[in-house]
DNA sequence: TAGCTGACGCCCT
DNA sequence: CAGGGCGCCAGCT
């Protein structure tokens, strides 16, 4: 709810923050990995970011991870769905067209925390 | 303990 | 214009 995000000094876990960033990604907006790991100053963590969207599972609260795609706007995550078509579904939900496991007019709906935050 | 892989990204050939 | 290789950090075997 609150869309503040706790940046403090405590820059405790690297996940945490993935986590935040992507919760506050905007319904019918997506975001890159390297966007989000630019953001967390982690220019060659793209991987890491995906790393822990794979951890987001663990999470109480739900990431929306489908949100997150790389930097071409495709879905390279969508075969970690369960299943794989849920991804493409819920863009598809947002208003975001998907065709062939690639957004149209990614650059359009693209959102970019260092510019929005 | 040390090494390898991984939901990526950018440079070089 | 296209393909291949290297770099980033953290977790897992």
């Amino acid at each position: 709810m609150t869309k503040t995000i706790k940046l403090s000094e405590k820059n405790k876990d690297f996940f945490d923050h993935v986590y935040q960033v992507v919760r506050l990604i905007p319904y019918g907006r997506v975001s890159s990995y390297g966007a989000i790991a630019n953001y967390l100053g982690r220019k060659g963590g793209a991987r890491m970011v995906g790393w822990a969207m794979n951890a987001s599972h663990n999470q109480a609260e739900a990431v929306p991870a489908h949100r997150v795609v790389n930097r071409n706007g495709m879905l390279s995550g969508k075969a970690h769905f369960n299943p794989p078509e849920v991804m493409e579904n819920l863009l598809s939900a947002e208003g975001i067209k998907v065709i062939d496991d690639q957004i149209q007019g990614f650059k359009n709906h693209f959102w970019d925390p260092i510019v929005e935050l």
